[in-house]
Parts: C-alpha cells; sequence; structure tokens
DNA sequence: TCTATATATTGTAATATATAGATATAATAA
DNA sequence: TTATTATATCTATATATTACAATATATAGA
C-alpha cells in the first residue's frame, strides 16, 4: 500500500511512529495518567511506576522526542504534559471504554 | 503507576499489546486498508505493500494473534478483517482527522 | 493423482529496543 | 562554595523485532 494505498509513507511512518510509542505499559501507563492529572513531574512517575530514575527518563526522552508529551522546567523539577491531541483522544475514548470499574486511583 | 495508577496491568499489557502491533507501518496500512475496504486477501495486501508474501504473513500472524484481525479461508485464499472495535475507531478517528486531502486511493 | 495457486511457517542475520547502574548536569538552598 | 534535589545521559547487556529466502501446507481443478 506504500504506492496505490490510502495514506501516504509519510503519514504512516508518522501514525505508526506514535502508536509504537503508545505499545509499551509504562509509556502507556505514563500517558494515561498524564491524562488522569493533567500533568505530572518524573518523581511522581517513579514512585507510580515502580520502577529505577534513569528507567522513567528514558521512557520519557522517548515520548518527548516523538511528540507526544512536552517538559517544561520549573525549579528542579520539570513538569510533563500530553502534548498531542490524537494521543489525547485515543487515551479518552479509551477511559471511556473502561468505565469507572477499573479506576483505582 | 502498577500499584497505585488508573489502570490495572492486565489492562495497561493489554492496550499496549494493541498499541505495538499499531505501531509499524506496514501494519498500520494493513489495518486502515482493511477499514477502508471492509477486507482484503493476502495477494492485494501484497500487491500495495510490496514486500515479499512471507513478510506480509508474518505482520498478518502478529495482528491475528494480537486479537487484531481475524482471517476466514475461502478455497484458497484467506480473507481478512479488522476483528477488534477499539482499533476500529481508533482507525476511522485517524481517517476523520486527515480528512480527504490525503486519499489516494 | 498431479499441478497450480494462495498462504503459512521456519531459520537466521541484522537491527532495534529495554533495562539498570553509574555518572553528569541543572537549579536551588544553606 | 557546598550540599541537596530532580532529572538526564552514558554505557553495557539482555532481549525482541524485522526482513527475507527457503520450505511447508492447504485447496481447487484437470
Amino acid at each position: 500500500m506504500t504506492e496505490h494505498g490510502v495514506l501516504e509513507n509519510s503519514t504512516l511512518n508518522e501514525y505508526s511512529e506514535i502508536f509504537k510509542q503508545m505499545g509499551h505499559p509504562s509509556r502507556l501507563c505514563i500517558l494515561v495518567n498524564l491524562m488522569v492529572q493533567k500533568e505530572s513531574n518524573v518523581s511522581n512517575m517513579q514512585n507510580c511506576l515502580c520502577e529505577p530514575q534513569s528507567t522513567v527518563s528514558q521512557h520519557l526522552a522517548k515520548l518527548k522526542s516523538a511528540g507526544l508529551i512536552i517538559g517544561e522546567r520549573n525549579g528542579t523539577e520539570i513538569i510533563y504534559r500530553v502534548s498531542n491531541n490524537q494521543v489525547r483522544s485515543i487515551i479518552k475514548d479509551l477511559l471511556n471504554q473502561l468505565g469507572k470499574g477499573e479506576c483505582l486511583i
């Protein structure tokens, strides 16, 4: 479908890169929590993910370089937010479809 | 967020697996075209993807084992369809957001 | 049965990704 | 300046993914 398909290659690559970044449990967790809490710093995520700080930072770096989130420094901490509307929309749908039964917060 | 997050681990794993499968240009292309054309066999996909048959089959096997598509034999060919509502919804949104400008079919 | 067609599976080399410890940087406070 | 806190980067290792040729399987028709 590279030449005769519905979407151009660049579009496919762009979107598949977004999905690829969402295709890891820890990164999806980060994104879901950023949607629920609006924003978060690395220490908070680290507490929730039970992973070493360097691992969390590396996941954040990937999400950031793929354009899914942005980070803004505030003193010593860096506050992250979801920056991609496609991602926002997908995660909202995901949360809606789950209903309230699975909310553990 | 494994223990104190919004979603349970099993839910995160389940959804991240879906996104992971969508996170490859060829597989995303297959899914988009299955949504547009409702169904397709392997030969058609092979023509569009410009990849060897074994490669296409391997992508299809992944999509199938992750529950995103189903295949039904019809004589010598096998007809594939999208079988996951979450995937349907995401791809519909994706196509809507792109508008008609990028449609090359 | 034999043959052609459509698709799946296997083996494998190249490449990419994930993880975590150690170290580095940046901002602030004492 | 030194210490503290928050985060990033470097590095090594383990694991997973990708692509493709070769091979196998399933079905239909002669």
